[in-house]
DNA sequence: TTTACAGGATTGTCTGGCAATCAGACATGC
DNA sequence: GCATGTCTGATTGCCAGACAATCCTGTAAA
């Protein structure tokens, strides 16, 4: 057990970053919506500059689009871009799935596995919070070991995207189950240490994962097209 | 030709960002150099919070690294890393490349091939900073016509962090004439109207500049293994 | 109906400041 | 000499308040 300290009282402007980035996963904030700084400092009870260059970090991410003298909104994901964006995430997680077996040493692994455990028991009986978390947490057990920088890093833009479509992509009847059966796959082929079924198997999950949202998507906006960017403020309930 | 208003009274801090970025590609900030905010100031000659906000963005671009209450320092890259950014470079501009074959207009071809004239003057007879440009703007052109936003999105920090890397691996005797001929083969492709072409041309240029960038780079490691980081402060001559 | 303009809202930027933190020098005790 | 404690200057993290630039909107004038 490492005997670091936590290094945890983060930086003001790091949670800022983390309290808006799980403001959009939620749906708090939605694609389209107005993000106007005095709102958010009176939301989070920091300073401009804390939110500016939070804001300005998000952007970077494309979490966030910037406007000059406009303002922020939340990015909205055609469905173009979501496609693109689920193919890219396949090559990502096929990379990060064979250098993981490549070089992940027992203790990862083990972790890796405790973590599907949970998985599959929120999957059994728990609630969809619960999945996401567990299904988050493989994936970040699996970058952060993967050995892969640099993947890791192109990643975690993507992945703060996906989440402005996953709330939808889950909700798919069923896809929870096989969502889970393929990751199970990936960690059957780590654990055979066979790096290019792992890959393969990795990529099969992220291609799945992708035709279900892309499905979910094309249906949603066939129902109501331009529904995006309903213009509605953040609002100023309680939050954070 | 677009009639698009030059928005170029750019706000400061993206020009704040463009200089910084501009200063890393140049060498004149150096990887492993601090970046200390009160000398960026006076030598932009804007306030702390426009320096503050481009470095969070340059930072979430993983171009700068920052150390809580020590600064923020331009990245370095392990040649592990470097190896990590060529392989997915290689499958973003095979996607780039293909995308740009099945979308983009005449014009968008046009002007990627006024740009290779550009590109193979500057070899016959340019300076090596006429080629990078040249060059780069080529990638400009195939990533912004290619209507992939999210490759886009995704090559713009493994662009600028290839350019930490770029000085070094262009100075390879033969490698800008080679480097040439590989992406006049993609325009021809593209020019065919072929996207699998375009993409494997795409993806041989990649590779090959990969494994020359590398070889560089090993080389220069063995002769000074950790010659990163000299600790010299940006100094305090003219710059921007 | 269209145009012009005033007013409000919001962003972009600056200034000055203060606490937290770090690196390095220095002194102390063994 | 070496380890430990302390001090000091430098730098970052964060803040409050301010002002100009800009955009949006509603209203009055042509």
């Amino acid at each position: 057990m490492s005997l670091q300290v936590k290094r945890d009282s983060a930086s003001l402007r790091f949670q800022v970053e983390k309290n808006i980035r799980l403001a959009i996963a939620t749906g708090r904030f939605k694609p389209g919506d107005r993000l106007v700084e005095r709102e958010l400092c009176e939301l989070l009870s920091v300073s401009r500059s804390s939110i500016r260059e939070a804001l300005r970090q998000l952007e970077a991410e494309g979490l966030i689009a910037n406007v000059p003298y406009r303002g922020t909104l939340v990015a909205v994901l055609t469905i173009a871009e979501a496609r693109q964006l689920y193919e890219i995430r396949e090559l990502m997680e096929r990379i990060a799935a064979r250098d993981f077996t490549l070089s992940a040493d027992d203790e990862a692994i083990r972790h890796l596995r405790q973590t599907m455990w949970v998985l599959e028991a929120a999957v059994a009986n728990g609630t969809s919070v619960e999945m996401l978390e567990a299904s988050d947490a493989f994936y970040t057990i699996l970058l952060e070991h993967s050995g892969n920088t640099i993947v890791r890093q192109v990643m975690v833009p993507l992945f703060n995207r996906i989440t402005l479509l996953r709330v939808t992509s889950m909700s798919s009847p069923g896809r929870a189950a096989d969502s889970m059966a393929e990751m199970r796959a990936i960690l059957t082929a780590i654990e055979a240490r066979d790096p290019e079924a792992a890959a393969e198997a990795a990529a099969a999950h992220a291609r799945r994962a992708g035709v279900t949202a892309l499905a979910v998507l094309a249906k949603r906006d066939q129902n109501k097209p331009a529904e995006h960017g309903t213009g509605k403020r953040p609002g100023s309930a309680s939050y954070g």
